[in-house]
DNA sequence: CTGTTAGCGCGTTCAA
DNA sequence: TTGAACGCGCTAACAG
């Protein structure tokens, strides 16, 4: 069942294959109608289908667009490529995914491979805050957008979500509530823009309101050292803001098993990526980024440079903060 | 900055185009030792990455393996195509993703798309339980592996959760607690063989232990009805049994709303993909699919089946049961 | 409106 | 051990 070609249904036709080529890509102010329509026939009939590589070997673009992921283990991800792949879908684009699993090296070969593979564009959550761990990148001169984080200088166009205001915004929430006292917990191993502006928003209320601002940075979840910091200063109306869902979670767990009441002993709230906060008893007031969003107005700013070279532009998706009660 | 290609190679080593094409190829047999040397130089040098869809022409593989998820919005997808890459990473392979976002028409789209690139092979989660609605994939001749679940009648290799046996085993430690009574709780526009082994699981327990089954079919996670079911039985010991992450949430939210308490009232367990069932109080006994393992057996599957043509096969991937505080 | 011709980048006979 | 020449399936001048 050897594949049809433009070959054979040019045969079928009786015309030649530049005719059909033509048909393919809508061309059709070059093609008596009547042609036109045997063309059309002859091709729901052999169900041809033209093959991508080919036409990509002589026409400039692939049709392909590269995605590269940090963590595919995570709802994050999911939401971002449906994102991604509703917009594709109206431009007939297929969507290359790589995750680099939070490896630079894994992220340097994913790179290579989609450049190899000639995408028309690609769409990475950097690992490296470092512009100068993608020089390579810059030189091949492939269009890319950057999304949920940026790198430093500046050289690609970027959607991430309002990190600062949003944060700001749950902040203000929180001083409201009369909190004294907010601890910020990350991961240590988290170096991004991203994290950063979620704590200089946070930053920017504690200093207005005159609140107590702590980081606890925190390796492979473990969160010992929050005892610590929590029985220092006992008699301080204290809220946890995590930096992401994972560590909410994290820390959900730790203040259940060491008999915390939220929120009367202590308040809690953060980033939740696959809401959570809804399900959980008291509902946990959180932000919610919009992934699914973000990855669309990131395919549509690729789309737009890829076409017309549109300028540079950095993309700010609203967050949803929802209060509930868990301060 | 214009891509380098093997005809810039070949002159800036000084042989021709094919000696560069069989040390690319491997065939290290038929060059010498000296200009194996300079050429691995001179690409080392010049950044050389072979044009993948050239290759991909001449040669019969493409090195890419495309993947139809039913709903990307779900951790269950992550998972998988994490799994996935892990053993593509091992095979120098790419992944093409596509989302058939529960619509046939998407679907079938989205098989056509990538047929049209020349994948070596088809990962499928397919949306119809009927072998018929893929014919044309059939007759393609292309490789495919079904992951997650079956088509009737069998045409394809497939790899699946263990979904009857764990299913029994949780209806099991639900006798066990004395349940008199489980209501099973799915989709009802989901007529896949995995619920329905679920539910096949649920019912051999019964029948032998005497307990009462059950099934609530849901739309739009409207568990309304549950209220008449539940009070047209009050003196029985009552558990409910959630046929995916989705509905587990949505049932515990249901019963928060109307002030069941978990597990005096009511028991509950279910599948659940997003480890909700550890943060949870109390906690809640759940089925773990193992999405991530799953993924990787099906690669390795297709990837056996792309390499030596190996038998049909329907593999099982073990699930794992946790138990804890919901029944 | 249609066909002829010449590649795109690479792999592969067939000769040397 | 190496190279010349052809073709994979398709697009794009350039003629007609």
């Amino acid at each position: 069942m050897d594949k049809v070609t433009i070959m054979d249904v040019a045969n079928e036709v009786g015309v030649s294959k530049t005719t059909i080529s033509r048909y393919l890509n809508g061309h059709f102010d070059r093609i008596n109608a009547h042609t036109r329509e045997k063309i059309k026939q002859a091709i729901d009939e052999m169900g041809y289908v033209p093959n991508q590589q080919a036409r990509t070997l002589k026409a400039k673009h692939s049709h392909l667009i590269g995605l590269v992921v940090a963590d595919m283990a995570n709802l994050y991800s999911s939401f971002l490529i449906r994102g991604i792949q509703n917009v594709l879908r109206e431009h007939d684009y297929s969507l290359l995914i790589v995750d680099s699993a939070n490896s630079l090296t894994n992220e340097k070969k994913a790179l290579t491979q989609l450049m190899a593979s000639n995408v028309d564009g690609i769409i990475l959550q950097p690992l490296s805050v470092n512009s100068q761990d993608y020089q390579f990148l810059v030189e091949s001169n492939t269009n890319v957008v950057l999304v949920d984080r940026q790198t430093r200088p500046t050289v690609w166009s970027s959607v991430t979500a309002d990190n600062f205001s949003a944060s700001r915004e749950m902040a203000l929430a929180l001083a409201k509530q009369k909190y004294q006292r907010i601890i910020f917990i990350s991961l240590a191993s988290d170096s991004s823009t991203t994290h950063a502006l979620r704590y200089e928003g946070l930053q920017k209320v504690a200093q207005q309101k005159s609140i107590l601002l702590d980081a606890l940075e925190v390796t492979d979840n473990d969160l010992t050292d929050l005892d610590r910091l929590l029985k220092a200063t006992p008699h301080t109306k204290t809220a946890l803001f995590a930096v992401n869902g994972q560590l909410l979670i994290a820390c959900l767990q730790w203040l259940q098993e060491h008999h915390y009441v939220i929120p009367n002993d202590i308040g809690i709230t953060g980033y939740d990526d696959s809401e959570l906060g809804a399900v959980l008893s008291p509902g946990i007031s959180t932000i919610d980024q919009n992934p699914q969003e973000i990855g669309q107005a990131t395919a549509r700013l690729l789309f737009e440079y890829i076409g017309g070279k549109r300028g540079h532009e950095d993309a700010e998706v609203a967050s949803k903060l929802t209060l509930r009660h868990s301060f």
